[in-house]
DNA sequence: TTCCTTGCAAATCGTTTGCATAATG
DNA sequence: CATTATGCAAACGATTTGCAAGGAA
C-alpha cells in the first residue's frame, strides 16, 4: 500500500463518524460535510472510507438494506437491526468467540473473529410507534 | 402481499439453490438455469429470489464482495468468510443465543434472532494455495 | 377471465474510476 | 520535487422496474 497524506476531507469523515452514534451512509456523510466543505466530492468520500476501512480506523457494515453504512467505532460490538423500521444500532454484548460452544468438526480453517447481527423489533417498534420500512435480515 | 401462482421457473430456482452447498449469486443461477431454460431472464431471477427470500424459503446473505448470495439452506446455520479467497461456506455451531452472556442492559428491544459471520482463513488458504482475493469482512 | 409471472429493455442507484489540478511531505 | 488526494463527470455493475404477452387458478 502506498504512503497515506494527511488530507483535510479524511479528518472530517473520521471525526464526523467517530461523533456518530448510528451508521450512517456514504451519502449522508457526503450530504453532512458538504454544509461545512461545500467543494466536497462523493467520490472523495467513498476513496475515504474504503481507504479507513482499509487501514482499519472505521468499520463497514453491510445490512440488508443492501448499502453500506459506516461505523466509527472500532471497538468490539455487535448490531442490531430493527426488521419492522430498519434502524441499526450498536449492541454491546458480553459474548466472545470462544463461547460459541461448539464449532463444527469438518471445518478445517482458521478463525479470527466473528461479526453478529441481531434481528428483532427495536424498542420504538415494540410499541408500535413507527412507520413500516421492513428489512429481512441476512 | 399478493397470492403466489406456481412458476416454473421459481421451481427451479429453489430447487438448484437447495441443491448446492455453495452460496452463488443471482448472475450465477441466472446462468446455470439458461442452460435448461434459454428464455431465462435475469429480471426473473431476481424477481423469484426476492420472492422466496420474503417467504423465508431461502436466505440472502450480504457479505463482504457487497453482491447478494443465496442459500437454500434456511436450517439454524451461520457462515464463514475467507479474508484471503473470498470464499464463503456453512459453519455449523452450536452456538444458541442465549449463550450471549450478557446483553447491554440499555437495550429495550426485543431480540427475534441473529447471524454471525466469522472469517479468517480458510482451509486452503492457511496452506497458501489459493490465490489472493482479499475480503474486508464487514 | 382474472391476476400473477415472464421476458425484454430501459432505468435506477450505489460505488468506482480517469483525468487534470491542488495539496502534502 | 515526487507523490498522494481532490473534484468532477463519466463509467460501472448489481438490482429494479415498466410494459406487453404468456401462464396459472
Amino acid at each position: 500500500m502506498q504512503t497515506l497524506k494527511h488530507s483535510k476531507q479524511r479528518d472530517a469523515i473520521l471525526s464526523f463518524l467517530m461523533m456518530r452514534k448510528d451508521h450512517p451512509t456514504a451519502d449522508t456523510i457526503y450530504s453532512c460535510l458538504k454544509e461545512e466543505n461545500p467543494n466536497l466530492s462523493l467520490g472523495t468520500v467513498y476513496r475515504n472510507l474504503n481507504v479507513l476501512t482499509e487501514i482499519g480506523q472505521i468499520r463497514r457494515l453491510r445490512l440488508s438494506d443492501g448499502v453500506d453504512h459506516f461505523d466509527g467505532d472500532i471497538s468490539p460490538h455487535d448490531h442490531f437491526l430493527c426488521t419492522k423500521c430498519g434502524q441499526v444500532t450498536d449492541l454491546h454484548t458480553g459474548r466472545k468467540i470462544m463461547e460459541v460452544s461448539s464449532i463444527d468438526p469438518a471445518f478445517d480453517g482458521q478463525i479470527e473473529g466473528c461479526f453478529t447481527y441481531f434481528y428483532g423489533l427495536c424498542g420504538n417498534c415494540k410499541e408500535g410507534k413507527t412507520q413500516e420500512n421492513r428489512q429481512i435480515p441476512g
